[in-house]
DNA sequence: TTACCTATGTAGTGTTCACTACATATTCAC
DNA sequence: GTGAATATGTAGTGAACACTACATAGGTAA
């Protein structure tokens, strides 16, 4: 009597999963985006869901790799040692601050924000990644400023994590740079003042 | 058949109750703390807490106003006019640090923090709570730097957020003023650059 | 004592959450 | 073409969520 045949659509891309996964938690955070929300947003059913990523909080990693991967500072670049520590650093913020407040809808760093997330997996992976850049910039201080390294590595963190929480209150793009800009050239003020006479 | 009475203790204390939630709230945010979680701390059942509270929301925007009377920043006091603005605000950012890692348990600044629910009527409740923190400083700096309040009390607004962060993160106390004091430190180097031949 | 009002406990409401058992449609190797 | 492996849709799971209808106990004032 009237059989309607299953309906079922060939596989679906998961790459382009873990991208509209990317931009829904960019936008709203880990906490606040369901798994309906992303099966929606995939046009997939849940069990396709955790045939494919596993779980909510996996494919979250995944979508944290591939904002790295595409949206990471390139840190190599900007703190490379050709360019002044100070100016670097102010790039760095600087760089940091226009990522931030670019897109309207998707404000402040993916990875950064996720570290506060409710879910202790999700926070715990977000701060594992968050930790490569950290190290990276404590790196970078280690060999320029040995002997302030630390405090400084702190405060490049809490500039940043203040710019990305900023952003995602809706910080105009223009006053974040400003903020950054600012806070470079305090370095660098810093930096002349403990310098001596190594400059003119 | 043994009709157990049914037992009921007398009037719960609100203000306590506020004291409890204020600690919950603090420890782990608004989205993170559960009816349940509130109704078991205060001993008390779902109705109880409804007719003295009227809502999860209603009772954490009383939980930030109490905060804000018991530990909100002196301002009026930190921000005299009978100190340098960069002492000051140095003053503003370590006495921010040393309250944000005071606690072991309840890290970081309840409203700021209160910022980032997902919930959006504890969210804009926590935002209008902390304008009035950022106002004040924000009145300070049109006083003592009309030429740059606008950029200067967005630093020092990120400077707080980025604290307070780090803070939830659990960076140490010792850290966290250290990277305040570079802070407050560089504000004044910046205020000395541009001050020009005010002082010897 | 008695009547009344408020706040309490019991016991739910419906919704949403992350996640899954199972049968079947699609796909691919051969 | 055919069989096997895989991923899909249907339809649900139990748990937790914020919140509430209702009867009754406690406190208060006469």
């Amino acid at each position: 009597m009237n059989e309607k045949p299953r309906q079922r659509r060939p596989a679906f891309d998961r790459e382009q999963g873990i991208a509209i996964a990317q931009a829904l938690f960019h936008q709203r955070g880990f906490d606040a985006v369901s798994l309906s929300d992303l099966t929606e947003a995939m046009n997939i059913k849940p069990p396709s869901f955790y045939a494919a990523y596993g779980s909510k909080a996996e494919l979250f990693e995944r979508a944290m790799h591939r904002y790295a991967g595409e949206n990471a500072l390139p840190m190599d670049k900007l703190l490379g040692p050709d360019r002044p520590p100070a100016q670097a650093l102010t790039a760095l913020l600087v760089a940091a601050a226009k990522q931030y407040g670019r897109d309207r809808a998707m404000r402040g760093c993916l990875i950064t924000e996720g570290m506060r997330a409710d879910d202790p997996t999700a926070r715990d992976m977000a701060e594992k990644l968050g930790n490569v850049g950290i190290q990276a910039i404590r790196r970078y201080l280690d060999q320029v400023r040995p002997d302030a390294a630390q405090v400084l590595a702190d405060y490049v963190l809490i500039t940043l994590r203040g710019l990305s929480a900023a952003a995602c209150s809706g910080m105009s793009l223009r006053r974040l740079v400003e903020v950054a800009q600012l806070a470079g050239k305090l370095i660098s003020l810093e930096f002349e003042a403990s310098d001596g006479a190594t400059n003119p």
